[in-house]
DNA sequence: ACACAGCAACTTGGCAACAAGTTACGATAG
DNA sequence: CTATCGTAACTTGTTGCCAAGTTGCTGTGT
């Protein structure tokens, strides 16, 4: 039979969802588990580390391996125009956020197309981390043109909430023409921002933000979440 | 400096994005990259082996390491009330699908409680595979009560579409109360059934389906899609 | 000139021995 | 009796060496 590693992270896998494993329990050690399993210790090694990647557990050498503790996971409605820190106050979590950078995009084919901006406008980012129990969440970009908010430059260093800001300019209905989802791995600089393993999945939400009643499109919006914080409800309603 | 292991994962990554790497191309050797990066042979190799397991490389033994060739990325749109084959042939999808079981399932309080069953009723579980280009992108999993569909257990086995049995049956409009999503590993099973490495995300959607016009509960629904394969769109239209 | 065997130099794969850290416990000294 | 030190037995972490597979060149015989 070929594929033992898989079959013990299997295993194990199960016993975490049956419940048999708890939060912060020690696991056996390797050589333990080696001969439970009947395979070579560096194999049972192997299955370990990549759950350790995964963020199920973690080691201490000379100790051993536990389970992490139980971390909340978010019921998260990825529709509705409603802005995310309105979604996460009206569900009661501890929630905060705090921005990151305000800088000069760079053109970027991609991004300067997604806003109709031609390679001489001047776009910026906004970056901020989203913090569900001080825990970090998601990594949230914004991308303006400078054309649409002229004060912008002066503006987004401390621009706390984007729906805010907009409001502030007299607009107060939001939709989007199309929002993309995908996942991807974190890089090194995402895995430090979200305080993840290299084997954490993060999923990415693309979007547009068009002011409902003039059609302008506000910006281009990228949010990068942790998979395993949320269950994200896509539900179409209303 | 810590963490070389996963400065060269994205070094190489981002060589792939720019396409200085080429699908089909083969990797310097183990020896040749820790070399250039100035590390042990024992990084260079755990940070392939991440590659492999996420499936963005092969390795032959003796010969040496390749990038994969570069596969189709569908958009996919999740929300929507047509069913899976129409908007896959819509698209233009060389697209087939294949029955792999059809079972009784055994009680389970989150399947019953989704399909709103008590634990003395029948439940059945259809499942099948979604290929587009040959290549496996989905596991389909329907459960419906024999409440419901009294000759389930005579007809089952030969539906290929959930949505033209039901047509058959006179319903015609569908919708749904609640569509969830999340991120998960593929166990040993799903690894075989969708021809994927074991740190390929997948994205499951759970959902129910519902007569939209006698809002009978007639199905809940299971799909595993390969992450890697999908651009999902989200948007919310119509 | 050509065919082929054999060898050398490369590749990735696997493993055993060793290193480093933690704990438990008992001997010993006060 | 108590406190402290040392040691042995465990844990996980690291690495260097050799096995296994492929390629290509070179020498030899025809």
């Amino acid at each position: 039979m070929e594929n033992k590693e898989m079959q013990i992270i299997d295993d194990i896998m199960n016993r975490m969802i049956q419940k048999e494993l708890q939060p912060g329990e020690k696991l056996p050690s390797e050589n333990k588990l080696a001969d439970k399993y009947r395979v070579p210790r560096i194999t049972v090694r192997n299955a370990l580390l990549k759950l350790e990647d995964r963020g199920h557990i973690y080691s201490v050498q000379g100790k051993g391996r536990y389970l992490k503790e139980e971390s909340i996971q978010v019921q998260l409605p990825l529709t509705g125009s409603t802005s995310f820190t309105e979604k996460m106050e009206s569900m009661g979590y501890d929630y905060c956020t705090k921005n990151i950078d305000f800088t000069l995009v760079p053109y970027n084919s991609k991004i300067y197309s997604h806003l109709q901006a031609s390679e001489s406008d001047i776009v910026y980012r906004i970056g901020r981390i989203r913090y569900i129990n001080k825990e970090p969440i998601a990594i949230h970009y914004s991308y303006v043109k400078e054309v649409t908010f002229p004060t912008i430059q002066k503006d987004g260093p401390n621009i706390n909430s984007m729906f805010a800001y907009y409001r502030k300019h007299g607009i107060n209905e939001f939709t989007s023409k199309q929002t993309l989802l995908s996942v991807t791995f974190p890089t090194l600089e995402e895995q430090k921002l979200l305080a993840c393993k290299s084997m954490v999945p993060l999923m990415v939400v693309e979007t547009d933000s068009v002011d409902k009643e003039t059609d302008i499109l506000l910006e281009y919006t990228k949010i990068i979440y942790r998979s395993d914080r949320f269950k994200y409800d896509i539900t179409i309603n209303d």
